[in-house]
RNA sequence: GCCCUUGUAGCUCAGUCGGUAGAGCACUUCCUUGGUAAGGAAGAGGUCGGCGGUUCAAAUCCGCUCGAGGGCUCCA
């Protein structure tokens, strides 16, 4: 068993006052697990009172008394058979007997006692209760027992704690915090996006401000990819269904897609028949009913684009890109603003290779993901290699070629800089991948830019190129996409950026300011010549005060603002205040001004 | 999909024991022309998420349903 840290105990210790107290209010409870957390800890529960928030309250009154209680933590070892008579005198068999079963032989069976709560526990905790002093409990959740869907749904209790009152505060102060900067509430604030229930649940409608940040990335993009002799493409939102079944989409990930669009003639002909809905949908499963597929991915389409010319490997790499737009049936659980959505843009392309050029393009591939990462200033991220978990059977392909596609993007991360881990069960169904995968506000992580290799893909299409021998090779695909998805990039980029976006990504790169209607005139030629400079930016000429302007620009998040009054005037000056260096910049003569913004458009200037 | 919480004006929220809606900000108009984060006045804006029930009477009580939030499961 792995030591614990310190700040690792005393949460662990909570998580066992937190069971001591809920069996003092609710005795009948059967406890399964209560582990620390990155940020707090847990305990899970099987009580038939369903738990309210007024329980949490009382709960955390009885948490202090265990505390003032002062009880002295006690670990005792017993073997196997007085550990399950341990479990039985406690009355705790529901979950702690299984949870016993669970210990591998060999390894000691521990108890930790704590007043009159006993629990099977490998530890460790402080040594006495009073040791906690700033604790807090959260809220209540459900949760699976041992994470199955199949199991009891057990009431779950979050909380969190740590050694000082001062470091509790300064953790919930920072909650606040995080939650000023959460993208849904700036995305409203800034009208960067709306989501509308007519429209649908995780459909996203990117407003004109928001359209304009987008429109940049992808600007951005295109420029890089052009760079590294990519070929833009346009495919379809939908294909037929046949396509989905070469390609394994359909019907093996059917309940994560939206259902299929059945041909009218055929279901026409179904309902005279009197064909029920379950038929229909064996029709469907079975292939004989045709229908479109809302398209989950934009692979089978390149690939056909691939595949509609013979190739020889002269041609290759083939890059196909394509800001291809992809539907999943996403469970509504799940949803959340725009990071997790059911219609979503992946910056997406498919690179068809031969085996011998593998390696360079995927460093290629990581090169992009990784100057994307390094324009947007966005360093706060982790690196993940997925690899099959060898116990699922969800994986298409043979193993010898997962074994070389697996050892390809090994050999491509290790040339890479950046730490980065492997897990098991990570990878997509044809292939292994790397992710870029970045925290937001509330520490939920998410995967952003993503390369996969994919050996099964030009097998189950049966992709060929020529070679210099004049014979038939299989290429190798390569599936990247640097943002992973416009939408949830953006919405993360929100967060990162708490809305103060680089002038370059600002939906409003410069406000003009009059102070008085007097300057209205120059205003206006003004904004002529910041328009004529391609930079994005208005008058405010609302019947305000001047203050009044500027609060509204600097909550606006407009990075300059371009003041003018009866001075600027005569002078045919502008004065400069910036988001990040609020007051007076002092004027200076308006193309020195527009060529200063212009200046820091074009260098992708990061706001410090 | 499951558990818990939640849904009143564009936004943030108030609305006691059931008696058919209120504030601030934003918006419109008028006055004000003010030098670096809120000048003043007036006005407009809501079938209280939806459907059904109880009641003389429902934003308020009950049922169902839709959406949102936090988790769990899932995420090709």
């Amino acid at each position: 068993m792995k030591e614990m840290t310190p700040l690792e105990e005393l949460r662990h210790s909570a998580a066992h006052v937190l069971a001591t107290a809920v069996l003092r209010l609710f005795p009948e409870t059967q406890l399964d697990i209560g582990p620390p957390t990155d940020t707090g800890f847990y305990y899970d529960f099987d009580l038939d009172h369903k738990l309210t928030q007024d329980d949490l309250v009382r709960i955390e009154d009885e948490m202090r008394k265990v505390a003032k209680e002062n009880q002295r933590f006690e670990r005792f070892e017993t073997s196997r058979e007085e550990g399950e008579a341990m479990i039985r005198k406690i009355g705790q068999e529901r979950y702690k007997l299984g949870r016993l079963a669970d210990i591998p032989q060999g390894e000691p069976i521990s108890f930790y006692r704590n007043g009159e709560f006993v629990d099977l526990c490998a530890g460790t905790h402080v040594n006495y209760t009073k040791k906690l002093k700033a604790f807090k409990l959260l809220s209540i959740a459900g949760a699976y027992h041992r994470g199955d869907e199949k199991n009891k749904q057990l009431q779950r209790i979050y909380g969190t704690a740590f050694p000082t009152k001062a470091e509790l505060d300064a953790y919930m102060e920072q909650l606040e915090e995080a939650k000023k900067r959460d993208h849904r509430k700036l995305g409203r604030e800034l009208k960067l996006f709306h989501i509308d229930e007519a429209v649908g649940q995780g459909l996203v409608l990117w407003t004109p401000k928001g359209s304009v940040i987008r429109q940049e990335l992808q600007d951005f993009i295109s420029d890089e990819l052009r760079k590294q002799g990519y070929s833009q493409v346009f495919t379809p939102h939908i294909g037929k269904l046949g396509l989905y079944r070469t390609s394994g989409h359909f019907p093996y990930y059917k309940e994560s897609q939206f259902n299929p669009v059945v041909e009218r003639d055929a279901l026409e002909r179904l309902a005279d028949e009197g064909c029920s809905c379950s038929e229909l949908s064996n029709h469907i499963d079975e292939g004989t009913v045709d229908g479109y597929l809302l398209k989950p991915m934009n692979c089978p389409m390149h690939i056909k684009i691939f595949d509609s010319q013979p190739r020889s490997y002269r041609d290759l790499p083939v890059r196909l890109a394509e800001f291809g737009t992809v539907y999943r049936w996403e469970q509504s659980g799940e949803l959340s603003g725009m990071t997790r959505v059911r219609g979503f843009t992946q910056d997406d392309a498919h690179i068809f290779c031969m085996e011998e050029q593998v390696g360079a393009e995927i460093r290629g591939c990581l090169d992009l993901v990784r100057i994307v990462f390094r324009t947007l200033g966005m360093n706060d991220y982790r690196v993940r290699i997925g690899l099959r978990d060898p116990d699922s059977t969800k994986y298409t392909g043979n193993p010898e070629l997962w074994d070389k596609a697996e050892t390809a993007l090994r050999d491509a991360a290790s040339s890479l800089d950046v730490p980065h881990t492997e897990e098991p069960g990570e990878a997509a169904f044809y292939g292994p991948k790397i992710d870029f995968v970045v925290k937001d506000v509330i520490g939920r992580e998410w995967q952003l830019g993503t390369v996969q290799v994919d050996y099964n893909l030009p097998e189950r299409f049966e992709l060929n190129y020529v070679g210099a021998d004049n014979k038939e090779h299989r290429p190798v695909m390569i599936h990247r996409a640097p943002f992973g998805s416009m939408e949830r990039f953006t919405g993360v980029l929100i967060e990162h950026f708490a809305g103060n976006f680089p002038v370059w990504l600002s939906p409003e790169q410069v406000r003009v300011l009059p102070i008085t209607d007097d300057q209205l005139d120059f205003a206006r030629e003004i904004e002529a010549q910041l328009k004529a400079a391609n930079i994005r930016c208005s008058i405010d000429s609302h019947a305000d005060k001047f203050g009044a302007k500027v609060r509204r620009a600097e909550l606006e998040r407009i990075p300059y603002m371009f003041v003018v009054g009866k001075n600027e005037v005569a002078e045919g000056q502008v004065t400069i205040r910036s988001r990040t260096n609020k007051g007076d910049e002092g004027s200076r003569p308006v193309a020195e001004a527009v060529a200063r913004i212009i200046e820091a458009i074009e260098s992708r200037e990061l706001p410090c």
